[in-house]
DNA sequence: GTTTATTTGCAAATCATTCGCATTCGCTTT
DNA sequence: AAAGCGAATGCGAATGATTTGCAAATAAAC
């Protein structure tokens, strides 16, 4: 049944059912937070599923533009590295200091949209948020 | 005075007061939106500058350690290019056929942040918020 | 099953970002 | 104002991430 969602999603966006898709589609999935190309590789890898790198960035890309996964760089740190957002609406807090990461159900931004439709006469499909700070082992 | 302003901006943030950082805050400065590295290494280019790219970087790079911009991923299409945020806060709404941005004054966030604090024994420092959708041009 | 367009693997190419090191520069101390 | 010293910079090379070309495999349609 996880297949058919998979199927259903793939459908609805014009997009071939392939078996790669479902495995890359099923990591995003479990996956909690944001995660790299590289470490969804590595996750296949694990479980013996023979799936190149650069296939995974096309299948990213795709699921990018149809709006199914979002692109975003997180930690604010040295490296910034493109990672991609769970596909359900949530946010994030992150600490700055030990790179926590804790989800974040609630959004303030859906009110605010409307009204900022009506201001701009924008047709706003969606949004980005990150919120970011120290966490309560890290503030001192 | 602009000169002044950025002397101030260096000292409170405790680094040194150079020909080229100051270079990089005035284009940033003057930059109504954000803008990459090349983008920054051009205009300085035009201008008659002698600096180097990977110098720019590294400004960037204290710039961001020091909370004075942001990076992130802006167009959600093809090239996911890392982008600096404008120093003052706002926001921005891009129109996903046409790339127009439009800059947002004001914040949703403020208000929210308190209760988060509470609720996730955080200490909030910041966010990253961008808002996706079509333009009056495009949205058909 | 056959057909056809799409997807994939693999290796090579490209692009962005970082690094090493010699030189220059900014700030502090004489 | 000169000297000293650590930090910043230029340049080219190295690294790392992402993209691309092309032949083979696969999925959807017939
Ligand atoms: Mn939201
Ligand atoms: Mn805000
Ligand atoms: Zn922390
Ligand atoms: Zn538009």
């Amino acid at each position: 049944m996880e297949e058919f969602e998979n199927q259903e999603l793939f459908k609805k966006n014009n997009i071939k059912n392939t078996k790669h898709r479902n495995l890359v589609l099923d990591v995003l999935k479990e996956s909690q937070f944001p995660i790299t190309t590289e470490d969804i590789y590595l996750k296949l890898q694990e479980r013996g599923a023979h799936i190149s790198l650069s296939t995974i960035y096309r299948i990213l890309d795709v699921f990018a533009n149809k709006g199914m996964v979002v692109k975003a760089i997180i930690s604010e740190g040295s490296k910034a590295m493109v990672e991609l957002q769970h596909l359900e609406h949530k946010h994030h807090l992150i600490c700055k200091e030990c790179n926590k990461i804790v989800a974040i159900e609630d959004c303030p931004f859906e009110e605010f949209a409307k009204a900022l439709e009506k201001k701009t006469d924008f047709d706003i499909t969606g949004h980005k948020l990150e919120i970011y700070g120290y966490c309560p082992a890290c503030k001192e």
